[in-house]
DNA sequence: AGCTTTAGTTTATTGCCTGAACTATATGAG
DNA sequence: CTCATATAGTTCAGGCAATAAACTAAAGCT
């Protein structure tokens, strides 16, 4: 169940292909074929081979690498009736990396181990509305600090990081273009300093992006090509087409939260008119059905939609029906343009999908007839953290993808 | 000026990387310089190892295969001051392939050479609307034959083809799965007939896809990201991403035709509502404009349409408007999804492009302000035979991109 | 003519994969 | 208990392709 086609020359650059790029190659398609084995079941040397087509003698060649590595280990046998068993392999659970958060109400982090276990988790509420970056950033580094320290009691080493941040990121790596509801504007990161001396250092990823991320990996209907969106102060997307991101030319691809969907509406932070976050963003819910209680917090508001919700109150379902009708244009649009013909719904939208479901397909069947089957418009499977260990798991990810980063 | 990553893998398969890979894949970099070389311009052999970062005497060695292969042939000599002059390589000038379109009013064909050159080209006017496609596909095999006899005379050998339709393909091969102006619902086409015992056997394509990738051959300004839009009886769009056509994961992507952009808006063909075609497509404007003259032909009605613009009639230029600020909407949705921030306007999109630019800039800037650039708001560079090209073109490139397909 | 410069080829070396033979370790039959 | 069988994993010779460096070829310059 493998099936990468393999690319020689990893790292993007314009080496030509030589003779060496094979043996970087392989370890790839080696190392993926480990991680993608179901969680549980180890893959003995010989089943390696059969899945990648490669000879036992190669595999068992490029496993040494990866063992000496320490990317890998070997765990237990594998008896299989007549026959010397096989020897386990699985990632290594001893490295890891960390997943980290900036979001509007709190930052929080988490040790993923490669064989993507979440060993630890720590959230810490700080209301980092219009906060400055660098006192942000602090508070982040000193939260890593912390459990990366558990992480080494555990005997777990941190190879590297990333970031999640709500808003468009500098594909190049470490600025923030724009977080609106952070009120950060072409920010520069100090990603280094959050983890010092990591192998692989820290990457900066979109929030929407990172989620959509965690969501393929976690997806019980095992969906490659969908749409994540992410409802949150803003509506974010993250397009995953084949089993990867889909970021576009410039690296800020799937903002369905900007697609226009009322013409005439209302100005939008974006300086656009009728984008689908003035009708669908958590703010202008609020607002419109009639539940916006500033100075309380966010979590306090929302419970007060869900029992507006509830009692049927006529002004907060019209509110969420607007937001199914109008979210409903901005999946007809994405289907016609990148043809993705399944989504899953995050954030509020998750939350608030029992009333938004109805309005929803019946927009779609208005404004896209058959691209998208119901059954096709699912609820987020990894919930409120997926940002977090998307971040995470994107970076493992990386490193699967390229082995020889790490020592080899 | 080369730089694409080597994959070494070429033909998608699961094949594990082993060491002949890398010779298909620097068979490809190597011809695929050879081909990205300015036309009139024939690099030697140093020149292309140079350019691709192999060494000279692995780039003479590939050369000796593509030249075996007839693939390339030598062609003069490049003296440059002091040494040794090159000796200069080509694509080969007898091998060709065939580009073929069948669209509403007629259908076409061309021999382009390896080199991009068109050697024949000939159009038959033929009303295919609501024709069935075996009649349709037999006289295109009759004008093909005729045509591919003509280059034969010339000593040209056509080696595979092209064919691009005005409709959705199925990405596997040989189907039109609708072509609503041809009345044609998941038709099987017998694409062997078309050109027996040519080597490569000949593609489908859809026809604005098809444009688009003659566009990324012939644009001026060499982009290598932008959407391009065709307006024909229904609006079709190709977008281009790292001189790739992105076709999205079923295949049918750059839709822009049936993006919402009225909500409250008309029926359309596809099922939808509002969509741009509705409004922006040509029985569309004609009919807006009050020049629709039933039983004319096509270009006399846009000839009128035309006159009543110069002539500053309202119906025309409201029309025209209207059309032009529901592009503008689609293209932001576009802008968003895919993040692209290039458009190229073809068929009557690049003949009214004179009326039509003001209000869709005006669009953009009130739907997407800053996505697009005005300058990056352009004209086809090809006109009306980029389906054809395209086709053609899409033939050569795939042979360069995976050489050993022929002898070798 | 002879020096310099650049193009292209030849040759030895290296790296990696393959295929086949070989060793290691399990189950099951007699 | 022992031997046949089956499967896992390793070792070793062979081949292919790229590299580097030396070498040959063909021009201009003095």
């Amino acid at each position: 169940m493998v099936m990468p086609a393999p690319a020689v020359a990893g790292s993007g650059g314009a080496a030509p292909g030589s003779v060496g790029d094979v043996r970087r190659s392989n370890l790839a398609l080696v190392l993926g074929a480990i991680a993608e084995f179901p969680p549980g079941t180890h893959p003995s040397r010989a089943q390696i081979a059969g899945a990648t087509g490669l000879t036992k003698a190669s595999v068992s060649s490029l496993v040494l690498d990866l063992l000496d590595a320490g990317i890998i280990r070997e765990i237990g046998l594998n008896p299989q009736g007549r026959g010397r068993p096989g020897v386990g392999l699985e990632l290594s659970p001893s490295r890891a990396v960390m997943g980290m958060e900036i979001n509007v109400d709190y930052i929080s982090v988490a040790v993923v181990d490669l064989a993507g276990r979440v060993l630890l988790r720590e959230v810490q509420e700080r209301d980092n509305r219009n906060s400055p970056d660098r006192p942000v950033l602090a508070a982040l580094a000193v939260l890593a600090a912390g459990v990366r320290g558990a992480a080494g009691e555990l005997g777990v080493e941190v190879l590297g990081g990333g970031l999640a941040v709500p808003g468009l990121v500098d594909p190049a790596g470490a600025r923030v273009l724009t977080a609106p509801n952070l009120g950060w504007v072409n920010v520069h990161l100090d990603l280094a300093a959050l983890l010092p001396e990591a192998a692989l250092g820290v990457e900066l990823f979109n929030e929407a992006n990172a989620a959509a991320l965690a969501e393929l990996r976690h997806r019980p209907d095992g969906a490659s090509n969908f749409l994540f969106v992410s409802g949150e102060v803003g509506v974010g997307g993250g397009i995953v087409i084949g089993s990867e991101l889909f970021t576009g030319p410039g690296g800020h691809a799937g903002e369905v939260g900007h697609i226009v969907v009322e013409p005439e509406g209302g100005h939008c932070s974006c300086g656009g008119t009728g984008c689908l976050e003035t009708v669908a963003g958590q703010d202008a819910i609020f607002a419109a059905a009639g539940v916006a209680t500033d100075g309380g917090s966010r979590s306090a508001t929302m419970s007060a939609l869900l029992q507006a919700l509830t009692a049927g109150e006529p002004r907060a379902v019209a509110a969420v029906e607007r937001a199914g009708g109008c979210l409903g244009i901005a999946l007809a649009a994405t289907a016609r343009i990148v043809n993705i013909d399944s989504v899953v719904l995050g954030g509020h939208f998750a939350v608030l999908e029992p009333w938004l479901r109805t309005p929803l397909l019946n927009s779609l069947q208005k404004y896209a007839p058959g691209k998208y089957a119901s059954e096709r418009v699912t609820v987020s499977a990894v919930g409120e953290f997926g940002a977090l260990l998307g971040a995470a798991g994107s970076v493992i990810r990386s490193l699967v993808e390229a082995p020889h980063r790490l020592h080899a």
